[in-house]
DNA sequence: GGCAAATGTTTACGGTGGAAATATTGCGCG
DNA sequence: CGCGCAATATTTCCACCGTAAACATTTGCC
């Protein structure tokens, strides 16, 4: 038997988090509460507490999850074998089909206040993402600075193309290859 | 008589703004709601509905004297002789400078879900505000590219900055200077 | 087998935004 | 001047949310 129906769970921490994925994904980041993920799993509302202490606990670990997600959105299909500015142009528009394929989990994973940024799971997942684009940033000048640069254009990119900023004739039509600093010098 | 205190208020739009404002100040974005801001006025929780409709209207006129402030923020004191580099440059310490002195503030300005994008004042505030990076933006490529690229990159890192993501040891000494394309080309 | 810890439930409470009915005021118009 | 309507604000009520506390059930270990 995978999971005894009664009383207890058996699996509520993964059957939670799944539940506000899934909550995010048809209904969108107001309509996830802990009521809800717990209505959905068929769990009272207060169980959750066992596992994730308080609600921003919850919406942490779903955050972490959206971070590994990113992760994968960055590599997969990156081939080790590509030249540099391939692999960076190819990590940076994963990052943005991510949050345009996910925009609500996008959205929770960067929402503080409702997300604790200290929270050790979470932190070393957004590190795993960050790293993807440091390995792969650009090369002119401090790298340091050329990797932060870069995570800091496509995500700004990110958010502002979820928030529609960019519907404006004369705008719609660019990507993040035309907004990676370092252009292919004359496009 | 600036204000008969009776009954009516006389000038309650800009009040529950102003009020608004001051909580996001002195207590932070999870602390602003419709109910806090109609107690500081003195006024019922239902009272601000004749004059914004609902909460989101309400913190959407916020937003958007946000998006006045950040416009002010950008331009006080640039030199409109000032070389081009220098005054984008200040421009974009402006933007981040801006967050970073009223963080609760900034993020209400881009949240989502409680803030109505399509509306017109706002999208006039924000177009304002994007002007100003725009008119100052790199001059290398598509200028609609290069100015976009400003918005993202000074975006991106107005925010994770606020998100304490840089605040690990090698990356806590950037500033926008360091991050903006097209750097001195050898610092 | 029995007891302690882990896991869930029930109930209750304060906070939030919104709807509906009601009250007060301002103001235009006779 | 005063009447009546529209604007403005209040009261009351409701649904939803997160949390705490007391309680119930189950698991697992000795």
């Amino acid at each position: 038997m995978t999971a005894t129906r009664s009383y207890h769970h058996g699996n509520l921490k993964p059957a939670l988090i799944a539940a506000g994925l899934e909550i995010l994904e048809s209904e969108g980041l107001d309509r996830l509460s802990l009521r809800a993920c717990a209505e959905r799993v068929g769990v009272s509302h207060t169980a959750p507490k066992n596992h994730f202490g308080n609600v921003t606990g919850l919406l942490t670990a779903i955050a972490a999850e959206g971070q590994t997600c990113l992760h994968a959105a960055m590599t997969d299909g990156l081939n080790p074998d590509a030249p540099r500015a391939e692999r960076r142009r190819a990590a940076a528009e994963g990052y943005v089909a991510f949050a345009r394929a996910h925009p609500a989990l996008f959205e929770l994973m960067w929402a503080r206040g409702r997300v604790d940024f200290s929270d050790p799971v979470l932190a070393a997942a957004m590190s795993a993402s960050f790293a993807v684009l440091r390995d792969v940033a650009g090369a002119s000048g401090d790298p340091a600075a050329a990797s932060v640069r870069d995570w800091c254009t496509v995500h700004g990119f990110a958010l502002l193309s979820l928030q529609g900023v960019f519907d404006k004739d004369g705008m719609r039509h660019l990507g993040v290859q035309d907004i990676l600093p370092d252009p292919p010098s004359g496009a």
